[in-house]
DNA sequence: CTGAAAGCGCTTACAG
DNA sequence: CTGAAAGCGCTTACAG
C-alpha cells in the first residue's frame, strides 16, 4: 500500500527507531538527522499506519461516541460539539449508533476490541457493572444526558431548572390549568422537567392533575395523540407543556386542527429549541438546551482525563457532574406578543 | 487489558492458530476442539483485538464516512442510511466531518493511515488524482452528491428531474414570472435544479430573467436576503423557487415580513423536504430527496465491492452512476389548497 | 543522539 | 484437523 516506516528509514539512512522518534516528536534527535528524516517522509508521503501504531503503543487515538438515533438536531449538535474537539486533539471519531431499547450494548464490544482510548455515551442506559469494568482498564468514559451515579463523569442539561423557568413564565401569564405531555423514561429528562413544573405550581398554590399528565414518547405523532386525549376531558387545560419541541409542535397542530387558537385558547410550550421552533406559527416558546456545548465540554473533559492519565499515571478519578444551564426562549405560543 | 488469543488458547489447550480459526470460522476445525475453544472464549469474554486483527489481515472492518457539516437533516439521514448497512455488515463507522471549503482533505489522511477498508465521500469536491491513488490500492471509494467523472461509483439524487417536476407544477398554476434562489456551487445540485426549471419554462414558451436569479448559499439567512433583493426590482416575481428548503422558508418569512401573502401574492417552493417543511405556514411545497436511501444504497454498493474483491480478487471496477428519483411534495406554498 | 531488538495481538501460508 | 512460525508496521525500553 503506502510507504512504511522502513521505506522512510532506508531513504533517510537511519533506523526505524529514529524515524519513529521524529514522527512522534519524542527524545532528542540531532537536527540534521531530523531534517533528513523529515525530507524522506515528505518525499514518500509517509503517514504512520494507525493500526500498527495503536497496537504497539496501546493508544488508538480514537474516541468512541455512542449515541441513540434520536431527533436529527440533538444528534447532530452533540456530534458537532464532540467532533470539533476530536479534530482539535487530532483524534478520530468512531460512532456507534445504538438503539435505545437495545440491550446488546454495542459500546461494550467497541471497548473490548480495543478500538478506542475513551468513550462518550449519550443517553444510553448503561449498566454500572459494565462501566466499572471499562474504567478499571483505564479507559475514560463519560456520560451525556444519562445519570447512573457518582462514579462516572456526567454532563447533563439543567432539565429541572428549565422546567421551572418555563413554568414560571406560564404562571406569569395567569394561567391556572395545566397539562404536561411526557417523553419516555429512558433518560430522566422528561421527569425532571415535570418536577420543575410541579414545584413551581406548588409554590404558587397551583397544581396539575394526574389525568392532565399524558404519555408521549418524544417522537412525531405522540404530541398530536396526546392532545386528542386531552380534548376528551371535561375541562380543557389553558396551557400545555410538552416535554420536547417535536411534541409541542404536534400539539399545536392538533389544537389548530380542532379549531382552537394557539395561544389564545390554549398556550403551548416545548423544550429543546430545535431549529424549526421559530419557523412555525405561532413561534414556539421553549427552553434552549446547549446541545453543542454538551458535546464539546464532554469531549474536553475526556481529553483532559486522557492527558492526566498520561502524565501522572493515576487512575484515581474524580467524577464530576456538570450541569449546563438552560435558557428560556420566548416566542408567541405561550401568549406573549411581539 | 482484556483476555488475548493466548489466554484462550491456553485455557482450551490448543494453539492460537486454532483459536483464530474458530473465531473467524475458517478452515475445518474438529467439532470437539471447536467446542472447547468456544467455551474458553465465553468464559474469558474474549473479543479479538481489532487493531491486531486489522494489522495482520490488512482489513480493518472500518468504513470511513466523510461528510460536510451541512444541514442537520441531510447529514443525519445519510448517516442513518450508511450506518444501518454498516451495522448489518458488522463493520464500524469512522466519521470525518470535513468543512466544504477546506482544502486539507482529511479523508486522505484517513486512508493513508490505513484506517479504513473503504470510504464514502459525501458532497466533497475530491480531486481525481487523489481518488485514483486510493482506488489503485484496492480501497473502494464511492461518492454521494458529487460527480467527478466516470471512474468512481457515484450516487446522486435526480436534481434535474426534481427541478423539472416542481417547475411543471408551478407553470400549471399559470404563473408567468419566476425567480430562482441559488445555492453554492460546491456541488452541482443548485445548477441542476435551475436547469430543470429553465428547460420546463422554455418548453412552455416562458423564461427566467438573469436578474431574477439571485445568489444564496443554502444556509439560514441567505433566502431572506435574496428576497429583499428581489423586492427592489421593478417587477415582482409571481413564484420563487429556492434551491433548498432552508432558503425557501426564509424567503416565505421575508415576504410575510414585507406584507406579502404566500402563496396569494407570491408562491414559494423549495427542495429537500426537510422535517419542518410541513410545520411552517403555509406548508412548503417542495421536492423530496431520498436521503436515507442515498446513504444506504451507497453503503450497500461499498460492501458488494468489498465482497467482490475478496472473491475474485479483481480490481477491475465498473463505476456505475446511480441516480435516485426525487418526488414532488405538494403542500400549500405553491398555491394549492387542501 | 542512535541502533538493535522485543513486543503489541492477531492472521495465514506452510508443514505435517 | 492442528501447530509452529513468520509477518503485519509500528513503539519503546535498553544499550551504547
Amino acid at each position: 500500500m503506502s510507504a512504511t516506516i522502513f521505506d522512510v528509514a532506508k531513504r533517510a539512512g537511519v533506523s526505524i527507531g529514529t524515524v519513529s522518534r521524529v514522527v512522534n516528536n519524542r527524545d532528542r534527535v540531532h537536527p540534521e538527522t531530523r531534517e533528513r528524516v523529515l525530507k524522506a517522509i515528505q518525499e514518500l508521503n509517509f503517514q504512520a499506519n494507525a493500526l500498527a501504531r495503536g497496537l504497539a503503543s496501546q493508544r488508538t487515538n480514537m474516541l468512541g461516541l455512542v449515541i441513540p438515533q434520536v431527533n436529527d438536531s440533538f444528534f447532530f449538535q452533540i456530534f458537532r460539539g464532540v467532533n470539533d474537539e476530536v479534530t482539535a486533539a487530532n483524534y478520530t471519531l468512531l460512532i456507534i449508533s445504538q438503539t435505545r431499547q437495545g440491550n446488546e450494548h454495542r459500546y461494550l464490544e467497541l471497548f473490548r476490541r480495543g478500538h478506542v482510548d475513551a468513550m462518550i455515551l449519550v443517553a444510553i442506559d448503561a449498566r454500572r457493572a459494565d462501566i466499572k469494568q471499562i474504567q478499571e482498564t483505564g479507559v475514560p468514559i463519560i456520560l451525556i444526558q444519562q445519570d447512573i451515579g457518582n462514579h462516572v463523569p456526567t454532563f447533563v442539561v439543567d432539565n429541572y431548572g428549565g422546567g421551572r423557568m418555563i413554568a414560571e413564565h406560564l404562571v406569569g401569564h395567569g394561567y391556572q390549568r395545566f397539562a404536561y405531555i411526557t417523553g419516555t423514561d429512558y433518560t430522566p429528562d422528561s421527569n425532571e422537567r415535570l418536577r420543575g413544573l410541579r414545584d413551581v405550581l406548588h409554590e404558587h398554590g397551583l397544581s396539575i392533575d394526574d389525568e392532565d399528565i399524558v404519555r408521549g414518547d418524544f417522537f412525531e405523532g405522540s404530541g398530536y395523540r396526546a392532545v386528542i386525549d386531552l380534548l376528551q376531558r371535561p375541562q380543557r387545560p389553558r396551557a400545555i407543556f410538552a416535554a420536547n419541541d417535536q411534541m409541542a409542535v404536534d400539539a399545536i397542530r392538533a389544537l389548530q386542527d380542532h379549531g382552537l387558537r394557539v395561544p389564545e385558547d390554549v398556550a403551548v410550550v416545548g423544550f429543546d429549541d430545535v431549529p424549526f421552533a421559530s419557523y412555525i406559527s405561532p413561534g414556539l416558546t421553549t427552553v434552549h438546551q446547549p446541545t453543542y456545548e454538551l458535546g464539546r465540554e464532554a469531549a474536553r473533559m475526556v481529553f483532559s482525563m486522557l492527558q492526566r492519565d498520561a502524565e501522572q499515571n493515576s487512575k484515581v478519578r474524580i467524577a464530576p457532574r456538570v450541569q449546563l444551564p438552560t435558557s428560556l426562549v420566548i416566542r408567541r405560543s405561550c401568549g406573549c406578543v411581539d
